[in-house]
DNA sequence: CAACTCATGTAACCAGTTACATGATTCA
DNA sequence: TGAATCATGTAACTGGTTACATGAGTTG
C-alpha cells in the first residue's frame, strides 16, 4: 500500500491539509500516483488513528492539518530504505499487442501508429515542463529532475517502440 | 477492467478450461498481464452469464472447456480497435524517488544502484527468453516477438536511468 | 447574493489478492 | 498407496473509483 507512504512523504515537507495534499497529487505528483479525494481523506483518517501522523491544526472551514509523528517519519524511512519497490506488470497497451493477431494489418499498424502519437505527445508535454520549471539544487529539485527525466526517456523509449513495431508490422511480408 | 480482454483474447485462438487459462497467464503473458486463479474462474463465470463465452465441452475431473461466442469475438475486436489503452500513472520505484531528500545521500544512491541492478538482471532475462524461443513469420511469433522487444527496451530504459540518476546524486556538489 | 473555491466525509461499487475448501485422476 | 497434478469454487479482505452529501468562506 503506497498511498500511506506518498502521503507520509508529502507531510514529511512540512504539516498540510487533505485539501492540499489532493492538489499536490493533482500537481506535482501526477505523473507518478495518483490518488483520489475520497481515498486522501479516509487514509489521513487511518494515519492518525495509528499514531503515524497527528492533526496539528484545525482552521477555518473545517480545515484540519495535519502533522508528521516520530514515528510516522520512522516508517517513511523505513520505507525507503528498507523495502524494494514491487513492479507492477500489467500494461494495457502491450496486452491489445498480443491479440493484434485477431484484427486485420492495417488495423494493428493504425493501433501502433496510436500509441506512437500518444507517447510522442506526452514526451512533448514533459519536455515541456521540464523547460519551464526554474531547476536549481536543492534536494527537491534534484530528485523532481530525477523523476522528470525518467519519464522523458520512458516515453521516448515507448514511441520509438511503437514506431518500430508499426514498421515491422506493415513490412511483413 | 482488461482481464476480461485478456481471457477473450486468449480464447480467440481456440477453446480452453480455466485450468489451461492460468497456466498461459503464468507462461506467455505473465510479463504483460497478471491474474489469480479465483480472478480467472470468476471472470469465465461472468462472462459464461452475459453470453462472450460459452461452455462448449466438459471434460473429466470437472474440467469445463470454455469457447468464444460470436458476441465475444465481437466485443473483443471492439475492444482491440475502437478503445484506447488506459495508462496506468502509478510507479512505486519513482514514488520512491520523489521522496529520497529525506533518506542520506549514501542511501539514496544505494538505492538508484538497487534499481539499476534490478532492471539489469531483469534484461538479461528477457534477453535470454528472446534467444530460446525459435521465431518464425507467423502472427503469434510477430506479435510475440513485438511485445518482447517492448520489455527489452523499457528495462534497458530504466537501467540507464538508473545509472545516469545514481551518478547525478553521487557527484552532486 | 450568486458563483466559486475551500474543505471534509461517507456509501456503494469494482478489481484484485489471499486463503480456505474440495475432489478426481495419474504416476512412481 | 501416497504424492503430485489437474481442476474448480467461494469467502474475506484490501485498494481504488464513482458518486453523493454538506457546508463555510471569498470574490465579483
Amino acid at each position: 500500500m503506497s498511498l500511506r507512504h506518498a502521503l507520509l512523504g508529502l507531510l514529511s515537507h512540512g504539516p498540510a491539509s487533505g485539501y492540499d495534499l489532493l492538489k499536490q497529487f493533482e500537481l506535482s505528483l501526477a505523473n507518478v500516483w495518483s490518488a483520489t479525494q475520497s481515498q486522501v481523506y479516509t487514509e489521513l483518517g487511518r494515519l492518525t488513528d495509528n499514531g503515524h501522523l497527528e492533526v496539528s491544526d484545525e482552521g477555518s472551514r473545517g480545515r484540519k492539518e495535519y502533522r508528521l509523528t516520530d514515528s510516522g517519519r520512522t516508517e517513511l524511512h523505513h520505507w525507503l530504505t528498507q523495502t524494494r519497490p514491487k513492479t507492477v506488470r500489467r500494461s494495457e497497451t502491450l496486452l491489445r499487442v498480443f491479440f493484434l493477431d485477431q484484427v486485420s494489418r492495417q488495423e494493428a499498424v493504425e493501433y501502433l501508429k496510436g500509441i506512437e502519437a500518444d507517447s510522442e505527445t506526452e514526451l512533448s508535454q514533459l519536455e515541456e515542463l521540464e523547460r519551464s520549471v526554474p531547476w536549481d539544487s536543492s534536494p527537491l529539485s534534484i530528485y523532481g529532475r530525477i523523476a522528470l527525466e525518467y519519464g522523458i526517456r520512458a516515453s521516448s523509449s515507448q514511441r520509438d517502440w511503437a514506431e518500430w513495431a508499426a514498421r515491422q508490422v506493415r513490412d511483413h511480408t
